[in-house]
DNA sequence: GATGAATGAGGTTTCATTCAT
DNA sequence: AATGAATGAAACCTCATTCAT
């Protein structure tokens, strides 16, 4: 059809249209499962539209009805995980008061290493310009409770620095799939190495 | 774009045509350093040939004549910095006889530091598919001269676990220059907050 | 591949790469010729890239080497024909001196007549957004022209009044090949009407 | 996208479906004001069925509900418009008599200048490829009133040129928006003008 | 009748790679 | 060796139209 490339999209925050009807939340979920499956794997730019469509069993038209552009595909994946994680970690920072340093470490490896597919797409979907925005405030939350939860096993902590501390927790944890990557009977061991890690940090910080 | 229609490349493990001369030599080192530049801005998957060619002053022909292709060009990337790695960790592991824990956290922090560019383009790099293999030997390596450091650091650490350790070290460092993106004021505190957690990790480990 | 819908082309004003060998030169005005008759015949909106480049016996990519945009063809193509203009417009008024009122209304439709095809390639691409400062131009150099020619034939007409009448006058001739569109046999017929109706506003304007 | 895979129309002759109820009327009414107002705004081809729909406060169901394809709609505004022109043109020949030639310009400029949108409009639909049929009988329609029109200020002109004129005069006036796309400064003086054109014209035939 | 989700052909555009000059 | 034009598969995205609810 003709594409009228003045009329695009001004910008990627262009929402992706909410679903009116049943059947389109359930459409809408697929998708978004699909695109978490899909990056997760290939990466954002090498993920295909059309790949995120077939997995779903869709159309790759109604892709494009919910979701207008792979940008704003890419920041409802963001913004779903984001209201996800909230609650968990709201949850967290309630149980970290009863928490000793190694118990907090234990409990933030513990939560990286489920929904691991989700939090490897939401990783790759940082390469996606234009969902910079989001990205941040994302971020942003995730320290913000995760120092709530240091500073809640380690009183002696100042708040300041458990924000700095936090966005390194949140930085180490990111990259934790990576590590464990290699020979699968390595895991535990890396595991171990991990968790102690983090305990010493949040102990002795 | 990725598909390889027609079995255009045998194996971008061919390692590109040796230049003849010294003319050769400094266009294939401008090429090298234009494909780190660009991957590191963009990604594995979203720098193109042209663009890296362009950066670089030459004509796209040019390129392909010494890399037969984006994953070729990958792999020599990877080499180039491996080997210039090699030197350099080894010169680490001399001096490491000779620090504390806390010094050796700072000297891989620094090193880490230093040569920024050159290692978000091998962090892109991993995106490619078909780099599998220099990527492997090449994380071994990194991986192999770091225990030794830890090591030399902390005797009194079995050496299967200053292994495990290194990896973790390694994973960790990646990841630091997304932890040093946001505000610039905040960096001298973030980098104090590395080198401590890395400082505990080896020396109580 | 991988669109980056960001890094998008700022402005249409991106103008067409130049060719620099024979061979490209030779691509580009097929491409043009190509471009011209597509327009002419489908309108900017219904005519395809796709059919403009297989009209040239060209593939898309070529066509998209040298214009970057279907807006940047349309751009090339204006900027062609004002250009071809230019030289026949300075002709005719230098000719203009010459004429009779009569006269000139039958130069003026005689050259509307002849490069049909291409004018009403221009007309089409008016659809075009992006190609606003392009055709500003366009018609301002036209009108200009042509205002010196009314001056010339009716020296008594007031400099400005010719400005405006130029600008009617073009607008006339515009729609000169939408007149004739119907019986062949009445052609004759109107072509003598729109002399006489030209002739009549010149003289007595 | 413009091709109908499979049959999907009979004809876009078929008539709209006529609306059983008042509450239908509406919704055409509306439909076809926003059909008007997209085409002229955006051309035939770049408008968008869904955008026409939304405009009119319609879901896209609705407006197939009427008009069962696009082309349809374009016909059914062609017709609507058709007689609305009727009327109005009939008036117009009844006033012609009491008309000077110059009177009669000035009332088919003012005419051509009131329901602009509307007009646009129908040029844009113009491009539509299968309204071919409406757009020749609309056209028929128009000029033999305007030739009757002509023919009562300036009783002298034999019939037959008058048809001819009176397609001249169509053509010419259709442009008249085109013309006064500028500066709106110069509004005045380029209706001035136009008058002039045609009074002259219809006068001195 | 009204609604809006579903469909998919096809349009624009990109880019890895080849090859004539 | 160097250059840059040529190629075309495939990516992103649009929109006329249908159809279940």
């Amino acid at each position: 059809m003709k594409v009228k490339p003045n009329t695009r999209r001004s910008s990627h925050t262009a929402s992706p249209r909410a679903p009116r009807r049943r059947r389109g939340e359930l459409r809408v979920a697929a998708l978004l499962d699909s695109a978490v499956e899909t990056f997760a794997e290939k990466g954002y730019a090498a993920a295909t539209m059309t790949e995120i469509a077939a997995r779903a069993g869709a159309a790759i038209g109604s892709l494009y009805q919910f979701f207008p552009s792979k940008e704003a595909l890419a920041g409802a994946l963001l913004n779903r995980y984001a209201t996800l994680m909230e609650a968990n970690l709201t949850e967290l920072v309630k149980q970290a008061r009863r928490l000793t340093p190694r118990g907090l470490a234990d409990a933030l490896i513990a939560r990286r290493l489920e929904q691991r597919r989700e939090r490897e797409a939401v990783l790759a979907v940082t390469e996606s310009p234009g969902t910079a925005g989001e990205r941040a405030r994302f971020n942003e939350t995730i320290q913000r409770h995760f120092a709530l939860a240091v500073k809640a096993v380690n009183p002696a902590l100042p708040a300041p620095r458990c924000r700095v501390m936090a966005g390194i927790i949140l930085q180490v944890l990111r990259q934790a799939p990576v590590m464990l990557e290699g020979d699968p009977r390595q895991r535990p061991a890396i595991i171990r190495e991990l968790r102690e890690l983090l305990a010493l940090y949040i102990a002795g910080g």
